[in-house]
DNA sequence: CTGGGGATGGGGCCC
DNA sequence: TGGGCCCCATCCCCA
Protein backbone atom coordinates (compact mmCIF):
# COMPACT_ATOMS: atom_id res chain seq x y z
CA UNK A 1 0.00 0.00 0.00
CA UNK A 2 1.38 3.18 -1.00
CA UNK A 3 1.68 5.99 1.49
CA UNK A 4 -0.78 8.27 1.82
CA UNK A 5 -3.46 5.89 0.77
CA UNK A 6 -6.46 5.40 3.38
CA UNK A 7 -7.49 1.72 1.83
CA UNK A 8 -9.60 -0.46 3.92
CA UNK A 9 -8.00 -3.56 5.15
CA UNK A 10 -9.89 -6.49 5.93
CA UNK A 11 -8.88 -8.94 7.89
CA UNK A 12 -10.78 -12.04 7.98
CA UNK A 13 -10.60 -13.62 11.61
CA UNK A 14 -12.65 -16.62 10.11
CA UNK A 15 -12.72 -18.57 13.67
CA UNK A 16 -14.70 -15.37 15.57
CA UNK A 17 -18.30 -16.05 14.83
CA UNK A 18 -17.66 -19.89 16.03
CA UNK A 19 -16.02 -19.02 19.39
CA UNK A 20 -17.75 -16.48 20.20
CA UNK A 21 -20.81 -18.79 19.83
CA UNK A 22 -19.54 -21.56 21.83
CA UNK A 23 -18.26 -19.09 24.60
CA UNK A 24 -21.70 -17.84 24.96
CA UNK A 25 -22.39 -21.43 25.15
CA UNK A 26 -19.98 -21.80 27.78
CA UNK A 27 -21.57 -19.01 30.15
CA UNK A 28 -25.08 -20.48 29.05
CA UNK A 29 -24.44 -23.92 30.67
CA UNK A 30 -22.85 -22.63 33.49
CA UNK A 31 -25.41 -19.87 34.14
CA UNK A 32 -23.07 -17.11 33.32
CA UNK A 33 -24.32 -13.83 32.66
CA UNK A 34 -27.33 -15.28 31.91
CA UNK A 35 -30.36 -12.41 32.03
CA UNK A 36 -32.63 -14.62 31.18
CA UNK A 37 -34.67 -17.75 31.81
CA UNK A 38 -36.73 -19.81 30.11
CA UNK A 39 -39.25 -22.02 31.56
CA UNK A 40 -41.55 -25.00 29.65
CA UNK A 41 -43.77 -27.12 31.76
CA UNK A 42 -41.25 -26.81 35.19
CA UNK A 43 -38.16 -27.17 33.15
CA UNK A 44 -35.57 -24.09 33.33
CA UNK A 45 -33.28 -22.65 30.69
CA UNK A 46 -31.23 -20.21 31.80
CA UNK A 47 -30.08 -18.11 28.79
CA UNK A 48 -28.98 -14.70 27.22
CA UNK A 49 -31.47 -12.30 25.89
CA UNK A 50 -29.56 -10.97 23.12
CA UNK A 51 -28.79 -14.14 21.95
CA UNK A 52 -32.52 -14.95 21.81
CA UNK A 53 -33.20 -11.77 20.43
CA UNK A 54 -30.70 -12.35 17.66
CA UNK A 55 -32.09 -15.75 16.66
CA UNK A 56 -35.89 -15.61 17.43
CA UNK A 57 -37.94 -13.12 16.01
CA UNK A 58 -40.84 -13.51 19.08
CA UNK A 59 -37.77 -12.54 21.35
CA UNK A 60 -37.02 -9.56 19.61
CA UNK A 61 -39.75 -8.07 19.53
CA UNK A 62 -40.82 -8.96 22.94
CA UNK A 63 -37.19 -7.26 24.00
CA UNK A 64 -37.96 -4.50 21.44
CA UNK A 65 -34.77 -5.47 19.66
CA UNK A 66 -36.60 -5.13 16.70
CA UNK A 67 -35.19 -2.56 14.37
CA UNK A 68 -37.58 0.67 14.43
CA UNK A 69 -38.77 -0.84 17.97
CA UNK A 70 -37.67 1.14 20.93
CA UNK A 71 -34.62 1.12 21.74
CA UNK A 72 -33.06 -0.23 24.79
CA UNK A 73 -36.03 -2.52 25.45
CA UNK A 74 -35.58 -5.69 27.05
CA UNK A 75 -39.29 -5.57 28.32
CA UNK A 76 -38.01 -6.20 31.46
CA UNK A 77 -38.34 -10.11 31.42
CA UNK A 78 -35.97 -11.89 33.47
CA UNK A 79 -38.05 -15.37 33.10
CA UNK A 80 -40.30 -16.32 30.43
CA UNK A 81 -42.34 -19.15 30.63
CA UNK A 82 -43.25 -20.92 27.48
CA UNK A 83 -45.55 -24.07 28.62
CA UNK A 84 -46.38 -23.69 24.82
CA UNK A 85 -43.11 -25.20 23.71
CA UNK A 86 -42.45 -28.92 24.73
CA UNK A 87 -39.42 -29.16 26.79
CA UNK A 88 -37.41 -30.77 24.55
CA UNK A 89 -38.33 -28.70 21.86
CA UNK A 90 -37.04 -25.38 23.82
CA UNK A 91 -34.16 -27.36 24.55
CA UNK A 92 -33.63 -28.46 20.90
CA UNK A 93 -33.67 -24.72 19.87
CA UNK A 94 -31.77 -23.21 22.26
CA UNK A 95 -29.23 -25.89 21.41
CA UNK A 96 -29.52 -24.80 18.00
CA UNK A 97 -29.23 -21.30 19.42
CA UNK A 98 -26.08 -21.24 20.72
CA UNK A 99 -24.26 -24.27 18.43
CA UNK A 100 -25.65 -24.14 15.19
CA UNK A 101 -26.88 -27.35 15.35
CA UNK A 102 -30.24 -28.61 15.64
CA UNK A 103 -30.16 -31.79 17.22
CA UNK A 104 -33.23 -33.84 17.92
CA UNK A 105 -35.61 -36.99 17.58
CA UNK A 106 -37.20 -37.62 14.65
CA UNK A 107 -40.31 -38.14 16.71
CA UNK A 108 -39.92 -34.40 18.30
CA UNK A 109 -39.93 -32.86 15.01
CA UNK A 110 -42.96 -31.55 14.77
CA UNK A 111 -42.61 -30.00 18.41
CA UNK A 112 -39.58 -28.48 17.01
CA UNK A 113 -41.56 -27.25 13.76
CA UNK A 114 -44.19 -25.66 16.35
CA UNK A 115 -41.98 -24.11 18.72
CA UNK A 116 -39.77 -22.67 15.95
CA UNK A 117 -42.86 -21.39 13.94
CA UNK A 118 -43.81 -19.83 17.50
CA UNK A 119 -40.73 -18.12 18.74
CA UNK A 120 -40.16 -17.33 15.09
CA UNK A 121 -36.84 -19.04 14.03
CA UNK A 122 -37.48 -19.29 10.37
CA UNK A 123 -34.57 -21.43 9.35
CA UNK A 124 -35.26 -24.06 12.09
CA UNK A 125 -39.06 -24.46 10.93
CA UNK A 126 -38.37 -24.88 7.66
CA UNK A 127 -35.69 -27.08 7.85
CA UNK A 128 -38.55 -29.27 9.90
CA UNK A 129 -41.05 -28.66 7.44
CA UNK A 130 -38.58 -30.01 4.98
CA UNK A 131 -37.74 -33.12 6.74
CA UNK A 132 -41.45 -33.70 7.61
CA UNK A 133 -42.41 -33.19 3.82
CA UNK A 134 -44.95 -30.54 4.73
CA UNK A 135 -46.06 -29.04 2.37
CA UNK A 136 -49.23 -28.22 3.77
CA UNK A 137 -51.65 -28.49 6.74
CA UNK A 138 -50.68 -26.36 9.99
CA UNK A 139 -47.51 -25.09 8.10
CA UNK A 140 -49.43 -24.38 5.36
CA UNK A 141 -51.85 -22.01 7.28
CA UNK A 142 -48.84 -19.83 9.03
CA UNK A 143 -46.75 -19.50 6.17
CA UNK A 144 -49.47 -19.20 3.81
CA UNK A 145 -46.68 -18.45 0.90
CA UNK A 146 -45.63 -21.77 0.88
CA UNK A 147 -47.64 -22.61 -1.67
CA UNK A 148 -45.43 -26.00 -3.15
CA UNK A 149 -43.15 -26.66 -6.17
CA UNK A 150 -44.61 -23.97 -8.42
CA UNK A 151 -44.15 -21.42 -6.41
CA UNK A 152 -40.76 -22.04 -4.86
CA UNK A 153 -39.98 -22.33 -8.43
CA UNK A 154 -41.64 -18.89 -9.33
CA UNK A 155 -38.85 -17.27 -6.07
CA UNK A 156 -36.02 -19.18 -7.56
CA UNK A 157 -35.78 -17.34 -10.10
CA UNK A 158 -34.33 -14.54 -8.25
CA UNK A 159 -30.64 -14.33 -9.28
CA UNK A 160 -30.02 -13.94 -5.71
CA UNK A 161 -31.76 -17.10 -4.24
CA UNK A 162 -29.99 -19.10 -7.07
CA UNK A 163 -26.39 -18.34 -5.99
CA UNK A 164 -27.49 -18.75 -2.75
CA UNK A 165 -28.98 -22.04 -2.54
CA UNK A 166 -26.30 -23.47 -5.14
CA UNK A 167 -23.69 -22.49 -2.51
CA UNK A 168 -25.59 -23.99 0.39
CA UNK A 169 -26.08 -27.46 -1.57
CA UNK A 170 -22.70 -26.98 -2.85
CA UNK A 171 -21.63 -26.60 0.80
CA UNK A 172 -23.08 -28.42 2.94
CA UNK A 173 -24.43 -25.82 6.11
CA UNK A 174 -22.14 -26.88 8.49
CA UNK A 175 -23.52 -24.17 11.04
CA UNK A 176 -26.91 -24.82 11.08
CA UNK A 177 -27.16 -28.21 10.02
CA UNK A 178 -29.62 -30.29 11.04
CA UNK A 179 -28.79 -33.15 12.87
CA UNK A 180 -31.68 -35.98 13.03
CA UNK A 181 -30.68 -38.14 15.79
CA UNK A 182 -33.22 -40.89 15.80
CA UNK A 183 -31.95 -42.61 18.98
CA UNK A 184 -30.68 -40.08 21.48
CA UNK A 185 -31.55 -36.82 22.40
CA UNK A 186 -29.10 -34.29 23.11
CA UNK A 187 -28.63 -33.89 27.10
CA UNK A 188 -25.83 -31.45 26.98
CA UNK A 189 -28.36 -28.66 27.74
CA UNK A 190 -30.27 -30.57 29.98
CA UNK A 191 -32.53 -28.52 31.69
CA UNK A 192 -30.46 -26.44 34.79
CA UNK A 193 -31.64 -24.88 37.82
CA UNK A 194 -31.81 -20.79 37.03
CA UNK A 195 -29.07 -18.77 38.92
CA UNK A 196 -31.82 -16.35 38.82
CA UNK A 197 -34.46 -15.75 41.29
CA UNK A 198 -36.32 -13.26 39.61
CA UNK A 199 -39.98 -13.84 40.26
CA UNK A 200 -41.47 -14.31 36.78
CA UNK A 201 -42.70 -11.74 35.03
CA UNK A 202 -45.10 -13.30 32.31
CA UNK A 203 -44.07 -12.37 28.92
CA UNK A 204 -46.83 -12.30 26.36
CA UNK A 205 -46.70 -16.44 25.10
CA UNK A 206 -45.71 -16.40 21.32
CA UNK A 207 -49.12 -17.40 21.00
CA UNK A 208 -50.40 -14.35 21.99
CA UNK A 209 -47.50 -12.40 19.86
CA UNK A 210 -49.32 -12.43 16.29
CA UNK A 211 -46.03 -13.38 14.63
CA UNK A 212 -47.26 -12.72 11.05
CA UNK A 213 -47.00 -14.53 7.89
CA UNK A 214 -44.17 -14.53 6.08
CA UNK A 215 -44.56 -11.94 3.40
CA UNK A 216 -43.80 -14.25 0.21
CA UNK A 217 -47.29 -13.12 -1.42
CA UNK A 218 -45.46 -10.34 -2.53
CA UNK A 219 -42.84 -11.27 -3.94
CA UNK A 220 -40.54 -10.76 -0.51
CA UNK A 221 -39.11 -14.07 -0.08
CA UNK A 222 -36.16 -13.95 -0.23
CA UNK A 223 -36.07 -17.34 -1.88
CA UNK A 224 -36.96 -21.16 -1.79
CA UNK A 225 -35.65 -22.95 0.72
CA UNK A 226 -33.09 -25.14 0.88
CA UNK A 227 -32.75 -28.54 1.57
CA UNK A 228 -30.50 -28.72 4.65
CA UNK A 229 -31.85 -25.15 5.38
CA UNK A 230 -29.07 -22.58 6.18
CA UNK A 231 -28.61 -20.00 3.72
CA UNK A 232 -25.29 -18.12 3.36
CA UNK A 233 -25.17 -16.26 6.29
CA UNK A 234 -24.97 -19.84 8.00
CA UNK A 235 -28.29 -20.74 8.15
CA UNK A 236 -29.40 -17.51 10.08
CA UNK A 237 -31.41 -16.19 7.32
CA UNK A 238 -33.21 -13.83 9.34
CA UNK A 239 -36.68 -13.81 8.83
CA UNK A 240 -37.17 -10.51 10.50
CA UNK A 241 -38.00 -8.66 7.56
CA UNK A 242 -40.63 -10.83 6.01
CA UNK A 243 -42.03 -11.83 9.02
CA UNK A 244 -42.87 -7.92 9.62
CA UNK A 245 -46.27 -7.27 10.12
CA UNK A 246 -47.90 -5.49 6.64
CA UNK A 247 -49.18 -2.78 8.83
CA UNK A 248 -45.47 -2.11 10.02
CA UNK A 249 -43.44 0.67 8.24
CA UNK A 250 -40.97 -1.21 6.02
CA UNK A 251 -38.04 -2.25 7.63
CA UNK A 252 -35.14 -0.35 6.89
CA UNK A 253 -33.63 -4.17 4.90
CA UNK A 254 -36.05 -3.26 2.53
CA UNK A 255 -34.03 -1.02 0.88
CA UNK A 256 -30.87 -3.09 0.09
CA UNK A 257 -30.15 -4.31 -3.29
CA UNK A 258 -29.92 -8.10 -4.07
CA UNK A 259 -26.19 -7.27 -3.23
CA UNK A 260 -27.17 -5.65 -0.02
CA UNK A 261 -28.99 -8.38 0.99
CA UNK A 262 -25.95 -10.85 1.47
CA UNK A 263 -24.72 -8.73 3.95
CA UNK A 264 -27.58 -9.29 5.93
CA UNK A 265 -26.63 -10.79 8.96
CA UNK A 266 -24.42 -8.13 9.44
CA UNK A 267 -26.54 -5.09 8.69
CA UNK A 268 -29.29 -6.56 10.92
CA UNK A 269 -27.54 -5.79 13.84
CA UNK A 270 -28.37 -8.84 15.35
CA UNK A 271 -25.75 -11.78 16.16
CA UNK A 272 -22.71 -12.01 14.37
CA UNK A 273 -23.68 -14.42 11.50
CA UNK A 274 -22.67 -17.82 12.97
CA UNK A 275 -20.34 -19.20 10.56
CA UNK A 276 -17.15 -18.28 8.53
CA UNK A 277 -18.79 -18.63 5.77
CA UNK A 278 -20.85 -16.23 6.10
CA UNK A 279 -17.59 -14.15 7.12
CA UNK A 280 -16.11 -15.22 4.25
CA UNK A 281 -18.77 -14.66 2.30
CA UNK A 282 -18.89 -11.12 3.55
CA UNK A 283 -15.41 -10.32 2.57
CA UNK A 284 -16.24 -11.95 -1.14
CA UNK A 285 -18.97 -9.89 -1.75
CA UNK A 286 -17.93 -6.86 -0.21
CA UNK A 287 -17.05 -4.90 -3.00
CA UNK A 288 -20.78 -4.56 -3.76
CA UNK A 289 -21.46 -3.49 -0.08
CA UNK A 290 -20.02 0.06 -0.16
CA UNK A 291 -18.06 -0.47 2.76
CA UNK A 292 -14.78 -0.45 0.80
CA UNK A 293 -12.14 -1.73 -1.37
CA UNK A 294 -11.05 -5.27 -0.69
CA UNK A 295 -8.03 -6.76 -2.36
CA UNK A 296 -9.48 -10.15 -3.16
CA UNK A 297 -12.19 -10.48 -5.20
CA UNK A 298 -14.85 -13.14 -4.77
CA UNK A 299 -13.84 -16.73 -5.58
CA UNK A 300 -16.77 -18.20 -3.91
CA UNK A 301 -15.18 -19.52 -1.13
CA UNK A 302 -16.62 -22.47 0.58
CA UNK A 303 -16.69 -24.36 3.24
CA UNK A 304 -15.07 -27.81 4.01
CA UNK A 305 -17.62 -29.87 5.94
CA UNK A 306 -14.66 -31.53 7.64
CA UNK A 307 -11.87 -29.11 9.12
CA UNK A 308 -14.10 -26.41 8.52
CA UNK A 309 -11.55 -24.82 6.12
CA UNK A 310 -11.95 -21.77 4.06
CA UNK A 311 -11.68 -22.74 0.44
CA UNK A 312 -10.95 -19.94 -2.28
CA UNK A 313 -12.03 -20.53 -5.66
CA UNK A 314 -14.42 -21.36 -7.70
CA UNK A 315 -14.33 -25.36 -7.75
CA UNK A 316 -11.58 -25.96 -5.36
CA UNK A 317 -13.66 -27.75 -2.54
CA UNK A 318 -13.93 -31.17 -4.61
CA UNK A 319 -9.96 -30.85 -5.15
CA UNK A 320 -9.62 -30.31 -1.19
CA UNK A 321 -11.92 -32.83 0.06
CA UNK A 322 -9.73 -35.54 -1.22
CA UNK A 323 -6.93 -34.66 0.90
CA UNK A 324 -9.90 -35.94 3.29
CA UNK A 325 -10.93 -38.84 1.57
CA UNK A 326 -7.45 -40.15 0.29
CA UNK A 327 -9.02 -40.45 -2.85
CA UNK A 328 -6.61 -40.27 -5.69
CA UNK A 329 -8.30 -40.77 -8.99
CA UNK A 330 -5.52 -40.17 -10.95
CA UNK A 331 -3.75 -43.01 -12.15
CA UNK A 332 -0.03 -42.98 -13.70
CA UNK A 333 -0.20 -44.84 -16.76
CA UNK A 334 3.43 -45.56 -16.43
CA UNK A 335 3.66 -46.53 -12.74
CA UNK A 336 0.79 -46.52 -11.07
CA UNK A 337 1.34 -44.13 -8.60
CA UNK A 338 -1.68 -42.32 -8.24
CA UNK A 339 -2.58 -38.58 -7.56
CA UNK A 340 -5.11 -36.49 -5.68
CA UNK A 341 -4.55 -33.90 -8.38
CA UNK A 342 -4.63 -33.91 -12.19
CA UNK A 343 -2.25 -31.26 -12.41
CA UNK A 344 0.04 -33.47 -10.57
CA UNK A 345 -0.41 -36.38 -12.51
CA UNK A 346 0.69 -33.66 -15.39
CA UNK A 347 3.88 -32.88 -13.53
CA UNK A 348 4.75 -36.74 -12.39
CA UNK A 349 4.38 -37.62 -16.18
CA UNK A 350 7.80 -35.28 -16.77
CA UNK A 351 9.35 -37.90 -14.82
CA UNK A 352 8.46 -40.46 -17.31
CA UNK A 353 8.85 -37.97 -20.22
CA UNK A 354 11.49 -37.07 -19.44
CA UNK A 355 10.27 -33.39 -20.00
CA UNK A 356 12.14 -31.02 -18.17
CA UNK A 357 10.51 -27.57 -19.33
CA UNK A 358 12.39 -25.32 -16.82
CA UNK A 359 15.75 -25.17 -17.82
CA UNK A 360 18.37 -23.02 -16.15
CA UNK A 361 19.45 -19.74 -18.04
CA UNK A 362 23.50 -20.16 -17.06
CA UNK A 363 23.81 -23.84 -16.86
CA UNK A 364 22.61 -26.58 -18.62
CA UNK A 365 20.73 -27.86 -15.82
CA UNK A 366 16.94 -28.14 -16.23
CA UNK A 367 13.86 -28.96 -13.70
CA UNK A 368 10.04 -30.07 -13.43
CA UNK A 369 9.61 -27.67 -11.69
CA UNK A 370 9.09 -24.13 -11.74
CA UNK A 371 9.97 -23.29 -8.01
CA UNK A 372 13.12 -25.91 -8.72
CA UNK A 373 14.33 -23.32 -11.50
CA UNK A 374 13.82 -21.04 -8.62
CA UNK A 375 15.86 -22.55 -6.22
CA UNK A 376 18.08 -23.33 -8.23
CA UNK A 377 18.60 -19.64 -9.83
CA UNK A 378 19.43 -18.45 -6.40
CA UNK A 379 22.50 -21.04 -6.40
CA UNK A 380 23.70 -18.89 -9.39
CA UNK A 381 22.78 -15.58 -8.11
CA UNK A 382 24.73 -16.49 -4.58
CA UNK A 383 22.01 -14.83 -3.19
CA UNK A 384 20.66 -15.78 0.01
CA UNK A 385 17.70 -13.49 0.95
CA UNK A 386 16.87 -15.63 4.00
CA UNK A 387 18.71 -14.88 7.62
CA UNK A 388 18.28 -16.41 10.77
CA UNK A 389 17.59 -13.14 12.73
CA UNK A 390 19.15 -14.79 15.67
CA UNK A 391 22.32 -16.41 14.35
CA UNK A 392 22.81 -14.37 11.02
CA UNK A 393 23.36 -17.42 8.52
CA UNK A 394 22.15 -16.72 5.66
CA UNK A 395 19.65 -19.21 3.44
CA UNK A 396 18.90 -19.39 -0.34
CA UNK A 397 15.81 -21.38 0.78
CA UNK A 398 13.21 -20.36 2.79
CA UNK A 399 12.26 -23.41 4.29
CA UNK A 400 15.83 -23.76 4.99
CA UNK A 401 15.96 -20.96 7.22
CA UNK A 402 12.94 -22.61 8.76
CA UNK A 403 14.28 -25.40 9.36
CA UNK A 404 17.28 -23.90 10.57
CA UNK A 405 14.98 -22.28 12.75
CA UNK A 406 13.69 -25.66 14.17
CA UNK A 407 17.09 -26.49 15.29
CA UNK A 408 18.58 -24.69 18.54
CA UNK A 409 21.81 -24.40 17.03
CA UNK A 410 21.42 -20.46 16.52
CA UNK A 411 20.24 -19.82 19.86
CA UNK A 412 24.05 -20.60 20.84
CA UNK A 413 25.34 -17.27 19.00
CA UNK A 414 22.66 -14.82 20.41
CA UNK A 415 19.63 -15.49 22.62
CA UNK A 416 18.16 -12.47 23.29
CA UNK A 417 16.47 -9.62 20.69
CA UNK A 418 13.58 -8.31 20.62
CA UNK A 419 10.93 -6.72 17.85
CA UNK A 420 11.86 -3.11 17.04
CA UNK A 421 10.07 -0.02 18.66
CA UNK A 422 7.06 0.50 17.23
CA UNK A 423 7.38 -1.96 14.90
CA UNK A 424 5.45 -4.54 16.46
CA UNK A 425 1.82 -4.05 16.51
CA UNK A 426 1.53 -0.54 15.06
CA UNK A 427 -0.23 0.35 12.22
CA UNK A 428 2.95 1.95 10.13
CA UNK A 429 4.83 -1.54 10.78
CA UNK A 430 2.41 -3.52 9.51
CA UNK A 431 1.77 -1.24 6.61
CA UNK A 432 5.24 -1.52 5.38
CA UNK A 433 5.62 -5.41 5.83
CA UNK A 434 2.64 -5.69 3.90
CA UNK A 435 4.00 -5.98 0.96
CA UNK A 436 6.15 -8.65 1.44
CA UNK A 437 5.94 -12.33 -0.05
CA UNK A 438 2.49 -13.89 -0.50
CA UNK A 439 1.15 -11.96 2.27
CA UNK A 440 -1.27 -9.56 1.36
CA UNK A 441 -1.88 -6.50 3.58
CA UNK A 442 -5.51 -8.04 4.43
CA UNK A 443 -4.08 -11.44 5.66
CA UNK A 444 -2.34 -9.93 8.48
CA UNK A 445 -3.25 -10.65 11.51
CA UNK A 446 -3.20 -7.36 13.28
CA UNK A 447 -2.14 -8.72 16.93
CA UNK A 448 1.19 -10.48 15.78
CA UNK A 449 1.81 -9.89 12.28
CA UNK A 450 1.01 -13.21 11.59
CA UNK A 451 -0.37 -14.54 8.45
CA UNK A 452 -3.94 -16.12 8.98
CA UNK A 453 -3.89 -19.33 10.88
CA UNK A 454 -4.62 -22.06 8.29
CA UNK A 455 -8.17 -22.93 9.96
CA UNK A 456 -7.33 -26.43 10.23
CA UNK A 457 -8.01 -27.78 13.58
CA UNK A 458 -4.07 -28.76 13.12
CA UNK A 459 -3.11 -25.39 13.13
CA UNK A 460 -5.00 -23.75 15.81
CA UNK A 461 -2.76 -21.76 18.18
CA UNK A 462 -2.62 -24.11 21.48
CA UNK A 463 -3.68 -22.27 24.50
CA UNK A 464 -0.32 -22.93 26.50
CA UNK A 465 1.39 -20.82 23.78
CA UNK A 466 2.70 -17.90 25.76
CA UNK A 467 3.52 -14.78 24.18
CA UNK A 468 6.09 -12.18 25.92
CA UNK A 469 5.91 -8.72 25.95
CA UNK A 470 9.37 -8.46 26.33
CA UNK A 471 12.66 -10.30 24.76
CA UNK A 472 13.80 -12.73 27.18
CA UNK A 473 15.35 -16.50 26.54
CA UNK A 474 14.28 -17.30 23.59
CA UNK A 475 13.25 -20.38 23.54
CA UNK A 476 11.25 -22.05 20.18
CA UNK A 477 8.07 -24.14 21.48
CA UNK A 478 6.61 -26.58 20.30
CA UNK A 479 4.70 -24.04 18.17
CA UNK A 480 7.77 -22.82 16.32
CA UNK A 481 9.13 -26.42 15.61
CA UNK A 482 5.70 -26.95 13.71
CA UNK A 483 5.05 -24.05 11.70
CA UNK A 484 8.59 -22.90 11.74
CA UNK A 485 7.95 -19.64 12.62
CA UNK A 486 10.52 -16.95 13.89
CA UNK A 487 11.32 -15.68 17.14
CA UNK A 488 11.99 -12.39 17.34
CA UNK A 489 11.91 -10.88 20.72
CA UNK A 490 9.18 -13.76 21.84
CA UNK A 491 7.34 -12.31 19.72
CA UNK A 492 6.07 -15.21 17.16
CA UNK A 493 7.12 -13.87 13.33
CA UNK A 494 7.19 -15.86 10.48
CA UNK A 495 10.25 -15.02 8.36
CA UNK A 496 8.16 -12.53 5.69
CA UNK A 497 7.62 -10.81 8.65
CA UNK A 498 11.05 -10.41 9.96
CA UNK A 499 11.98 -9.09 6.63
CA UNK A 500 9.53 -7.12 6.85
CA UNK A 501 10.53 -5.50 10.04
CA UNK A 502 14.02 -5.63 8.00
CA UNK A 503 12.67 -3.25 5.51
CA UNK A 504 11.44 -1.30 7.58
CA UNK A 505 14.38 -0.87 9.90
CA UNK A 506 16.01 0.19 6.23
CA UNK A 507 12.85 2.17 5.85
CA UNK A 508 13.48 4.17 8.49
CA UNK A 509 17.07 5.31 6.91
CA UNK A 510 15.47 6.57 3.87
CA UNK A 511 14.82 3.61 1.68
CA UNK A 512 11.37 4.17 1.70
CA UNK A 513 11.12 3.96 -1.95
CA UNK A 514 13.03 0.78 -2.36
CA UNK A 515 10.39 -0.54 -0.35
CA UNK A 516 7.70 0.09 -2.65
CA UNK A 517 10.36 -0.95 -5.50
CA UNK A 518 10.22 -4.07 -3.44
CA UNK A 519 7.23 -4.70 -3.18
CA UNK A 520 6.35 -3.99 -6.95
CA UNK A 521 8.64 -6.87 -7.52
CA UNK A 522 6.63 -8.93 -5.00
CA UNK A 523 9.72 -10.88 -3.66
CA UNK A 524 11.73 -10.82 -0.68
CA UNK A 525 14.60 -7.95 -0.73
CA UNK A 526 17.86 -9.45 -1.14
CA UNK A 527 20.39 -10.35 1.49
CA UNK A 528 22.66 -6.71 1.39
CA UNK A 529 20.67 -4.92 3.91
CA UNK A 530 21.86 -7.61 6.40
CA UNK A 531 24.73 -5.47 7.80
CA UNK A 532 22.29 -2.55 8.18
CA UNK A 533 20.01 -4.61 9.78
CA UNK A 534 22.58 -6.21 12.41
CA UNK A 535 23.96 -2.94 13.21
CA UNK A 536 20.52 -1.93 14.26
CA UNK A 537 19.70 -4.27 16.43
CA UNK A 538 23.00 -4.38 17.93
CA UNK A 539 22.43 -0.71 18.25
CA UNK A 540 19.18 -1.86 20.13
CA UNK A 541 20.83 -4.07 22.60
CA UNK A 542 23.33 -1.46 23.34
CA UNK A 543 20.53 1.12 24.04
CA UNK A 544 18.78 -1.91 26.21
CA UNK A 545 21.74 -2.43 28.21
C1' DC B 1 23.52 -29.59 9.86
C1' DT B 2 23.05 -28.13 5.16
C1' DG B 3 22.00 -28.37 0.15
C1' DG B 4 19.04 -30.04 -3.12
C1' DG B 5 15.14 -32.62 -5.29
C1' DG B 6 10.59 -33.88 -5.03
C1' DA B 7 5.77 -34.09 -3.12
C1' DT B 8 1.69 -31.93 -1.39
C1' DG B 9 -1.89 -28.62 -0.72
C1' DG B 10 -3.86 -23.94 -1.35
C1' DG B 11 -4.82 -19.77 -4.06
C1' DG B 12 -5.12 -16.96 -8.40
C1' DC B 13 -6.25 -16.64 -13.09
C1' DC B 14 -8.48 -18.12 -16.96
C1' DC B 15 -11.56 -20.75 -19.96
C1' DT C 1 -19.50 -23.19 -11.55
C1' DG C 2 -16.07 -26.57 -12.40
C1' DG C 3 -11.76 -27.52 -13.81
C1' DG C 4 -7.07 -26.74 -15.93
C1' DC C 5 -2.92 -24.59 -15.25
C1' DC C 6 0.30 -22.20 -12.77
C1' DC C 7 2.66 -20.36 -8.75
C1' DC C 8 3.69 -20.45 -3.98
C1' DA C 9 4.67 -22.21 0.73
C1' DT C 10 5.84 -25.94 3.18
C1' DC C 11 7.27 -30.44 4.20
C1' DC C 12 9.88 -34.72 3.60
C1' DC C 13 13.70 -37.28 2.18
C1' DC C 14 18.33 -38.16 0.85
C1' DA C 15 23.19 -37.21 0.10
Amino acid sequence: MSPGEDGLIGIPFPEHSSELLSRLNAQRRAGLLCDLTLTSRGARYPTHRSVMAAVSVYFRRLFGAEEGGEAGGGGGFSVCQLDCVAPDALDALLEFAYTATLTIRSSGMRDVLRGAQLLGIQCVADACRDILGETGGEADREMPEERGPAERKKCSRRKIDRRRVTKVESTPPLSHRLIVNTHTHSSASSPQPSPHSHSPTQPPSPEEVELPPRAGQNGERKGPRATGRAGVNGGMDWPQDRLLPPQLPPPSNDRLSDGEEEMEGVGNGGLPSSTFSSLVEQRGVAGTGGGGVRKRKSQTPQQCPVCQKIIHGAGKLPRHMRTHTGEKPFQCTACGVRFTRNDKLKIHMRKHTGERPYPCPHCPARFLHSYDLKNHLSLHSGARPFECPLCHKAFAREDHLQRHRKGLSCLEVRTRARPRRGAGNGEEGRAARAGGRGHSPDQLDPLENLPPQPQTSTFLPRPGVVVHEEGTQLLPGEDERERGVALLGAHRLPYPSLLWLSQELRGRGGGGEEEEADEASGGHSPAPQHARWEEEVEEEIGEEE
